[in-house]
DNA sequence: CCAAATTACGTCGACCGTAAGAATC
DNA sequence: GATTCTTACGGTCGACGTAATTTGG
């Protein structure tokens, strides 16, 4: 179970190929062979069946612990050498799209504004990433978003020893079309939606919903991207609801196409902002995360 | 970040000595000297002082890195050398020690007289160790408990890919003394009891407990031990409040010495029963699992 | 001065590359 | 028959043990 053979593992099964994952790791063909031998001879079963290349069953199991082993081993010395780090003014932060609210972007604007050296460096990406980039020290600090029960913390990927922190909490509300028979009212409960279309994005993890809605809700239009005002446009037009925090949806359902913000009554959920870094470069970064802690 | 090294460092860490780390794993000082030292240099710094040994911060960092990192190691090479083991008959069993209440007893009973030749060895641990035990298959199934809002999860400490099950969920209770001027009331939110004294038991474990009645309540006494009955009566000679599941209180209030089962109305919360198991090994085990989930 | 870690050095084994040998499409 | 994986074999480098050396209490 060397980390090393199981890199090897890890690209011939990626690859379906012995020999293109040699090119890739800068190996010969028989080096290959020979490692994914040992590693079939150290565990005494087959991992990979031959011609044409594919896991066997034992091999798939390890292909789902090989990865996030690996992982946690680039986070853990990613980690360690961060302490012997120098400072930095650079920040990298890296945050889901809806977790840049007006409130952390008016934190970030404070800190700014206490320490003019201080750069940030902004990068967006998606909920299941955002762990392993702030891991592997290739993000400083990392922002996610994401639904919960109150002074809940957030369910993100483990991806090792972690701070994370709450940064702010807001009201939970349904995009509905301007049209649709639930616009008006003030609240609603989601168990009134369990036959309504949703809309399926990144910006609500579709598992999240399938947990808080009910399995097997009817799918409404697949978004691939993250933009808000796209999927608002979306909603508007009738393709489906979306669950958003209060600040994503402009007030008075002006705007273009009307789309409705509706508060969500029952289950009591909010949308959780959370501040996550492994341990922090010397330098700005204590600051940066006082003044987000708020 | 060889494992082999990681291991050492973490028992020459354990031990806070080369000689003794030695005597454990079977090497000579020298070798230990050796292996430290080149962690040391593959990361370019100091893990640990000498005379006497103990970490520098960057190896402090490594250490709690190591011991997740080392526990998902073994916990892959268990799971895929399971899923060429023979069928078993004999069941290894853990749980928490409130995870085997009736209803889960009774399904138990339910699996062992559909399937005669089952034989089921139970055994109870802390919920921090569970899902290591699972994980490194000394234990073929986990049943853990815990306090979670209705429907949602329990968080456990993430030993790898794992199944994990919902069993049961009930009503969450407060135990108090029969005395306790909240005792008569029919249902109580947990805001009320912000000022009482809890009885810290792993029962009910404290980190929680913390998340949900606020930071700094009041210490009661600290019970270790994992007794439901003693911890009951410490709750009625009045040494603190706990939280238990209904079933695990005597109904009526009455038994040895008083105590009274309030349930909790706010915030809504269950105590949750979760089954997990990572690869199933053949035999019995599949059927077991489709008795406990119901 | 003694216990304990480090350094020096020799040996053995692990691992990789070259090259020849199977096996499958 | 060509591509691709496996096996054979030799060289190199790394890892461990023995033993001498240094260091710190």
């Amino acid at each position: 179970m060397d980390p090393h053979l199981l890199t090897t593992f890890v690209t011939v099964a990626r690859h379906g190929s012995f020999s293109a994952a040699a090119a890739e790791l800068g190996y010969t063909q028989s080096a290959i062979s020979q490692q994914v031998a040992a590693l079939e001879a150290d565990l005494g079963l087959a991992l990979l069946r031959r011609r044409p290349v594919e896991p066997t069953p034992a091999g798939r199991r390890l292909l789902e612990h090989a990865e996030p082993l690996l992982l946690r081993l680039r986070a853990a010395r990613a980690d360690v050498l961060r302490t012997a780090a120098e400072p930095r003014h650079l920040l990298r932060l890296a945050a889901t799209p809806l977790a840049v609210n007006p409130v952390v972007a008016a934190r970030l604007a404070e800190a700014r504004a206490r320490q003019p050296r201080l750069e940030i460096r902004l990068r967006m990406c998606r909920a299941e990433r955002l762990a392993a980039l702030v891991a592997e020290g290739r993000a400083d600090l990392g922002l996610a978003d994401g639904i919960a029960a109150p002074s809940d913390p957030l369910r993100l990927p483990d991806a090792g020893p972690m701070t994370t922190t709450g940064v702010t909490e807001e009201d939970l509300v349904v995009a509905l079309p301007a049209g649709h028979p639930l616009a008006g009212r003030a609240s609603l409960r989601l168990a009134d939606l369990i036959d309504a279309r949703w809309l399926r994005t990144p910006l609500c993890p579709p598992a999240r919903l399938r947990d808080l809605v009910g399995e097997g809700f009817p799918a409404g239009l697949e978004y691939e991207g993250d933009d808000v005002r796209t999927a608002l446009n979306l909603a508007a037009a009738g393709h489906g609801l979306t669950l958003l925090p209060a600040s994503a949806v402009p007030a008075g359902g002006g705007g273009g196409g009307g789309v409705c913000a509706v508060p969500v009554a029952a289950p009591r959920l909010v949308h959780r902002v959370e501040l996550l870094h492994a341990a922090l470069p010397p330098g700005a970064a204590a600051d940066l995360v006082a003044a987000l802690s708020g």
